[in-house]
DNA sequence: ACGACGCCTGGTGAAATTCC
DNA sequence: GGAATTTCACCAGGCGTCGT
């Protein structure tokens, strides 16, 4: 699947602390021989463009949803020709720059710097997007505090950078381009598998608790709208008259401590299995809970989790869920899960959604005998087992292409790595010792993920 | 040139209100 | 009249605008 790219066959010192040595044949200028500020203003009629910390220059869109952010005038607009880099002043050091993809508007606290000949902008931006490039610019910004740090123009202009000669930074841009669309295309096509895997999750529990283990034995409908039927001879009962729903505490926020005393769990911390600050005063026994515990999420999605974390205090808008000898624990965190997503859908809100306690003791659940509903949670299990690997390693995979390209750009863009002889239509997806596919799909056959997955979880199977 | 601040969203500690 | 539930108010992140 390829090999890793080269370094060059020679270098020399560059005079940058931060950059010691460059291929020998790169030059070191500063950016204000290969850049011309461009302040131009009054093209009212030109789009807006912003710039974002993640993709870059983009055309500001206006659709619904979107911020409504009007600006009152737009005189002060500098334009920003196609191709022209613009950055945000106050952000370079977080990497908010990119090259213009059309002629555009910026906001007056960009700087437009229009390329002179024989520099490639998207070069440039991806060096600027680097990391070490990011730490020169925060030294070089002035501001009262870091937050507030700008870099202007002629701050800009005396930082050296790396100069290639122009056919090697289009190389390099080329090539980083291409993989760049690799990269992007191998982490939507996991993280669709994820997301449809979770379904998949859903789908399977939704049949286990409906049907249960035996296939054809007679069914009732149930009257309950996120659970059409279920077995003849189950029972159903209401929530409350087997499960004690208790509240978290309101601890008092100024005894949070991170690392010290009782671990405490908010709603953030459900899934997590660990808590993020504890809290220094005295326990509340009412909300103390243990590995095992069943817990909901009364705001926002309404999670549930069986808590694996360990001791710890519940916080205010996390509860508890304690069943008498009716309900298997598992069980009832499965089922729970499936009428929350249901009642989630229902709750209409401006901001959080909220939950009552009442709203859970009210609902009505199936009901098997308690060793049924232990093997249909053995079932799920067994069932869910592939996909849950499956997602672990879809997950490990999404850092990695992550990590990798980032490490890519960074060697590329410092002459670490020699791109000339890359093979632009075929770039390496991530290392030569561990490539991840690269026929992960044909392009045009994004959308469906179905061969991929079942790939997938037969794999995981294994 | 540069400090101060706006606006939107999703959260979240805590007060206010309602319920039983 | 305390517990349960809802609402308030503020925060941080993201992306700037405004006033001097």
């Amino acid at each position: 699947m390829g090999s890793r790219l080269p370094p060059y066959p020679e270098y020399r010192e560059s005079g940058l602390a931060w950059l010691p040595r460059v291929p020998s044949h790169w030059d070191v200028r500063r950016n204000g021989r290969l850049f011309a500020q461009r302040v131009e203003t009054g093209r009212e009629e030109l789009p807006i463009l912003e710039v974002s910390l993640r993709t870059g220059v983009r055309v500001r869109s206006f659709g619904e949803g979107d911020r409504k952010q009007v600006m009152a005038d737009r005189s002060k607009y500098k334009r920003a020709a196609a191709g022209d880099v613009a950055y945000n002043m106050m952000r370079l050091w977080q990497g908010a720059v990119g090259v213009a993809p059309e002629d555009g508007l910026v906001s007056p606290a960009y700087v437009v710097a229009a390329p002179y000949d024989g520099v490639d902008p998207r070069y440039f931006t991806y060096l600027f997007r680097t990391a070490d490039y990011m730490r020169e610019v925060e030294s070089f910004s002035r501001g009262i505090v870091a937050d507030r740090n700008r870099l202007y123009w002629g701050q800009f202009k005396q930082m050296p950078s790396p100069y290639p000669p122009l056919e090697e930074q289009r190389r390099i841009a080329d090539y980083l381009d291409a993989h760049g669309r690799l990269t992007n295309r191998l982490i939507r096509n996991r993280r669709r598998m994820l997301a449809v895997l979770k379904e998949r999750r859903q789908g399977i529990v939704q049949d286990a608790v409906a049907r249960g283990l035996q296939p054809s034995e007679p069914m009732q409908r149930t009257g309950l709208p996120w659970l059409a039927e279920v077995p003849t001879r189950w029972n159903r009962t209401h929530v409350g008259s087997h499960v004690r729903v208790v509240n978290g505490f309101p601890f008092d926020s100024t005894l949070f401590r991170v690392g010290e005393g009782l671990p405490l769990v908010r709603i953030r911390d459900i899934f997590r299995m660990q808590t993020v600050v504890s809290f220094a005063g005295d326990p509340v026994p009412e909300a103390a809970i243990d590995t095992g515990d069943v817990l909901v999420g009364m705001d926002g999605d309404f999670n549930v989790a069986v808590w694996q974390g360990g001791p710890a205090m519940l916080n205010q808008r996390v509860c508890c869920l304690r069943p008498d000898a009716r309900f298997d624990r598992a069980y009832l965190a499965l089922v729970m899960a499936l009428a929350l997503k249901w009642v989630n859908e229902q709750t209409f809100s401006t901001t959080v959604k909220h939950l009552s306690s009442t709203t859970i003791r009210r609902l009505r659940f199936p009901a098997p005998a308690v060793e049924e509903q232990e093997a249909i949670v053995a079932a799920v299990e067994r069932a869910t087992s592939a996909i849950a690997a499956t997602e672990k390693r879809l997950r490990r995979e999404i850092g990695l292409v992550e990590e990798y390209r980032e490490r890519l750009i960074a060697d590329s863009v410092t002459g670490a790595l020699d791109v000339r002889t890359a093979d632009i239509a075929a770039p390496l997806a991530y290392g030569a010792e561990d490539d991840l596919a690269l026929d992960d799909e044909p392009d045009g056959a994004e959308d469906d993920v179905g061969e991929d997955l079942d790939a997938a979880l037969a794999e995981a199977e294994e």
